[in-house]
DNA sequence: AACTAACTTTAAAACGATTCAAAAAAATTG
DNA sequence: CAATTTTTTTGAATCGTTTTAAAGTTAGTT
């Protein structure tokens, strides 16, 4: 079963017109007399006429719509920058289209695809962890549809990205993790070649490094699945906790890691208290037991900024060739987790 | 700017064939001599064609695709639904378009006319909160649009339905709370005239009736923004405990008033526990403080239950005139909060 | 009245694919 | 070898819209 719509031909048969004078009349044109216009204007209102935007995309080689690929809707990060997208794009008269990759670059390629061919104007894509080979990427980039990148981008691809702070957002958790007194911080991290994990790393680093403790290699952990499977997550503490030194305080570096961490280690039941800060945008950070202290991202703030940059460029005449790199700073909301003595 | 794709017209020219040979040979239909299928074949590959799936769409009016309308992605329920959407989807080759409601009546209406002239083969819903005139559903699927309600459904409209047990849930939670000793159970929850609500609000009732405590009308809260306004929420719990005689637990009936109002009670510090259980699909209420008892949905399973359902609509040949409505089971997850001691 | 200018309207092509109906080519038959 | 059948290929229409270029009206000027 298909359902069917009035087409301008439809009116054109009704009124005696041709399909052009309709067409021509429905958008108001100069050439068309008041009083045709009146009588096509009245007609197509009274049987509810709606263009056909497929028949629209096909002629205009242009869809207003664009496609946002994200690894999982269910991490608030992520429906945060997409309620971000949102805003921009309906006020500027573009659709948004969401999918995910579920962390896996065979779906993310699948995902892509089907965008582009679907002729979306414009892409909005958060690289997934598994995502090793961006060439697909790439070529169609070049092939002239737009791209930016955002959260976690494509190093090798030259457009506007837009990303957190990562670096200073690690920098000051892991500084004030120092500052309550912490001494050995472990770090638990996703895939170790994306953006985001190479940037938050160094921000860890160089904060100790600031403080003079030294870094120590075995205390990072990489869950390559970004903390969608949970048992690699469990294994990463379980290891830094097996020995006889264990930390004293854990950094985790994305949202889904930092639940699953959190949660882990609670079930360790140590006697000492661990302090915990991670990388979150949760909106119940403050009703964990203990309430957690998160590094939080301006996600709403950044599917905007890509937003109105993927606008910018699907608008602009000519080929864009200089582009930016928008870096928005993270909140450090502290709570008791972080905390020495509680 | 906009990027440019191979066409069958660009290998028909190439290859010195008519266009119809060419899509002929490219479906592999028996009129074409092996040969020539080759041949274009080969080429096709070579230049790496792939149809326009937008000129398909005009052309057999179905798009492979599906429309989704939820009110919140970042509300675990409805990702976890569309995570169940998706694995049926893409095994029978659909793609799933996702869009948001924000719970508005007017954002959910452009958004099903957008996927409608879209040309989705389908749509999945669940009701906005904000949805009183359900008018326009009925029209576009009374000219023929597939649609399956989930979750919060039209009672007026005839068609496949996939739910909850929301009655039973609501029943075993609330009965839960009677067994541990609680006798002045409130219940916060979203707009009456959602099928939900209705439901809910008829489990929390029986289960009272079944244990002799009279239903007290003041006791029931509704927030008419499904707890997207916190404030609504806050104003609820306030006017439950601001009296002399205070409920001594809380039974809440949608993922958002769960967790505000738990947030809220929580500020509230009282000195006596309030017993407290949920509708909620969060992952993390067993970090809470308390772990927080919940009324689990099949939210994945009524994803997957609906889109096959929807898919054998789109696929039927003759307009389908037997509906069915699922329900499902709903899951109790006692924690401490629900309990009377701790 | 003849000519031009201005205004309206329309036929036809285009976007990228499928498909009906017909034509052309090849193979088979008596 | 001519007639017929089968195989292969193609032209043209179609989906719903926009738009170019052309044609048809009307009004204005001399």
């Amino acid at each position: 079963m298909r359902f069917e719509n009035a087409t301008i031909k439809d009116i054109a048969k009704a009124l005696n017109f041709s399909t052009s004078t309709v067409s021509r009349a429905l958008r108001g044109s100069y050439e068309i007399s008041d009083e045709t216009k009146k009588i096509v204007l009245d007609y197509a209102e009274k049987i509810n006429y709606r263009p056909n935007p497929v028949a629209l995309s096909l002629k205009e080689r242009r869809s207003r719509a664009i496609g946002v690929v994200v690894s999982e809707i269910a991490n608030t990060f992520f429906s945060e920058a997409i309620n971000g997208m949102e805003s921009i794009a309906y006020n500027r008269g573009y659709h948004v289209m969401i999918t995910q990759s579920h962390e896996s670059e065979e779906r993310e390629k699948v995902n892509v695809l089907h965008h582009a061919s679907r002729s979306v104007d414009g892409l909005l894509i958060s690289l997934s962890s598994g995502t090793v080979d961006t060439g697909y990427l790439k070529d169609l980039y070049e092939k002239g549809l737009p791209i930016v990148f955002f959260d976690r981008i494509a190093e090798d691809i030259e457009t506007h990205k837009v990303t957190a702070n990562n670096y200073l957002g690690a920098f000051q958790a892991t500084e004030h993790l120092i500052y309550q007194g912490f001494k050995k911080i472990a770090h638990v991290t996703s895939a170790p070649y994306l953006s985001i994990t190479i940037e938050r790393l160094q921000g860890y680093k160089e904060a100790l490094e600031k403080h003079n403790i030294p870094f120590d290699e075995s205390l990072v952990k990489n869950c390559n699945h970004g903390g969608m499977i949970a048992e690699e997550v469990e294994e990463a503490v379980a290891e830094l906790f097996k020995g006889k030194s264990k930390p004293d305080a854990v950094f985790t570096a994305s949202d889904r890691i930092t639940v699953v961490c959190f949660a882990t280690l609670k079930q360790l039941k140590l006697k000492k208290k661990i302090g915990f800060a991670g990388f979150s945008n949760t909106k119940t950070g403050e009703l964990f037991d203990p309430p957690m202290t998160v590094v939080q991202q301006p996600a709403f703030e950044i599917g905007q900024t890509s937003t109105e940059m993927l606008i910018q460029m699907i608008e602009s005449k000519r080929p864009v060739t200089e582009f930016e790199t928008k870096i928005l700073d993270t909140r450090l909301i502290i709570r008791e987790s972080s905390m020495k003595e509680s």
